[in-house]
DNA sequence: GGCTAACCGAGACGGTACGTCCAGTCTTCGT
DNA sequence: ACGAAGACTGGACGTACCGTCTCGGTTAGCC
């Protein structure tokens, strides 16, 4: 069924998948997926979550600028090149349109991509590479903020250059922002 | 009609804008928005584009970091609570669903808007107060990127602190990267 | 059970009693109904039979006139306005549908009905106020057939006036086709 | 869409009947049938109208007797051997479930019909054959009551046999009834 | 100034999917 | 072991919109 969802909006889009549509596929009545989830945007959600996760588990380098330009290349590549990076975007974009769908896909599917996200950062204030007091969010956000916005707003490409410079203002303003290279 | 359109995306959101329902609420024939749409997302789209791009005129107080509070903040507003900013966004959620309408929304909408986004930071640079090499776009996504990821995505409140910080942060990245004010 | 379906039959008519409905009602699994019954028809056929048979026993005053008024009104008061009748009339319905249905119910049901039909005929015969060659059935037939007639199909009244017309006439002329009244 | 329904009506039976049925054998929308009828049974009134009266028209032989036979005949073979007669019975069937149903059909099929029923006796009366203070209502009950109580209810067999002989006690009661044979 | 053509409202139409109800079969679990 | 509980496939229900398609009934323009 979720397998069903899945290629369903690969294949044909968001508005191609229909509860119909995923009954007939998985060769299973519609009674039985009203049984289990709400609207097809659950499916949807319960589908990404099945099969997506593992796909973006930020690697570990030992080396700051190395883990976040690895692993937001392998986050911009998620998100326009994939098939889960498909459903999740779909997501994103039916999450504007009812505060349910928003709520229900922020708890299950973004509250667990953030956490991911810091993770390069908060290892790298373990290590000392970054300050104690770095605020990890807003971190965070000044670093794929830019990503999603180019993908889901603008539509420009995100590719290893763009990244590569997001990671170095970052860090030239992280770096100072403990104070510590102003001495220099 | 697009009055009608608008209406009746406030009222209802995406999913209770209908041809028929617009038809109906402006006293117009079906066939008649067919005439000039081909699509709901169309019609909103212009009823985006009539009233909703001069809340958006960015400020110019002859001074880089009171323009970028005022209108960074007016963006937020805009996005999270005025009519025009539901159906910014409830485009922008179409636009992920299918590449037609991101086509055309980014054309007609987008495109004009990264147009006012860049402003602010092209005064600045007319006044010096930035440097003529200044990579204007990636300024805009650092700049704007975290705010819509905060709208779009996580959902996490978009207050004037959060505003604050990130026009330092990007304020003392940006003019240091050129070193000018590193000499003082 | 057999109450449950009776209950449902009177408050929501044929179409509202399910087997689902009927299994709810009297807090029983559906498969426990399909164990014994193989639709909701035998279901009431069987509720018919256990509660409804014994209110139309036909009356013995030894005299034929009034037998056949009082059993004819009986009869026609069990069609019209008992819960009973409710369920013989919707059975009669369903038989027009559905073959296997009326040959169960005619079986069950109009046999049981039909004995009880004849006896005022039979006694009479008995009596010696009927010729004893009179065709039993077709007396029935043309007595009881023309208020079924009203009842079933026309929705006229079957008022006490029209059963002792119904009445006269069938004497009548039996008393006259034996031919004894001819030789006046 | 008539004929459609009619035929779906012989072929299965009416549990056979759907809206949809209706529908793809009619190369229709549902919505299309939705418009115009509130139900099956209402598509099947429409039906029976359409081709069904004109099977029934009474004969005119100038005389009585064989009127009645050769009329009776026709309706007991109309009602169990047409197609008509189908849809006839299984709409009679629905009528003993759904009051509406009741009201709809006997205001547009029965009342017809019992027009029909008439006329033999009424031209009769007209001749001469039979008295002009005769309760036509409860002769025509007397004669076609029999007929529908053993079609629809018990079963038995209509053949001519016993047509004729309804005909026979209708007639000799009748005649006798206004005293003019026992003067013979 | 009258004829004609374009446009518009109204809404019927063939479709697709919706979400619900119930049928009838089946498995599980507790007494 | 039996029966309640209820999940399952399947199919019809009646509804909502889709996008296409006639219909009249205005206007408006052009002769």
């Amino acid at each position: 069924m979720l397998n069903a969802a899945d290629d369903l909006l690969v294949e044909r889009g968001f508005a191609g998948v229909t509860i119909e549509g995923i009954a007939a596929r998985a060769g299973v009545a519609k009674q039985t997926i009203y049984r289990w989830w709400a609207s097809k945007t659950e499916v949807l959600i319960d589908a990404y979550l099945e099969d997506a996760a593992e796909d973006l588990t930020p690697p570990d380098h030992g080396d700051l600028v190395s883990d976040l330009r690895d692993y937001l290349r392998t986050l911009a590549r998620f998100l326009t090149g994939s098939d889960s990076g498909e459903v999740f975007k779909a997501l994103i974009g039916q999450a504007q349109h009812a505060p349910d769908v928003a709520a229900a896909f922020r708890d299950k599917c973004v509250e667990e991509q953030r956490h991911r996200d810091r993770l390069p950062i908060e290892r790298a204030i373990g290590r000392g590479e970054l300050p104690k007091n770095l605020d990890v969010t807003m971190a965070v956000d000044q670093l794929v903020g830019p990503i999603y916005y180019r993908i889901l707003v603008t539509g420009q490409a995100v590719d290893p250059r763009f990244i590569d410079e997001l990671v170095d203002s970052f860090l030239h303003r992280s770096v100072r922002s403990d104070g510590s290279d102003q001495a220099n």
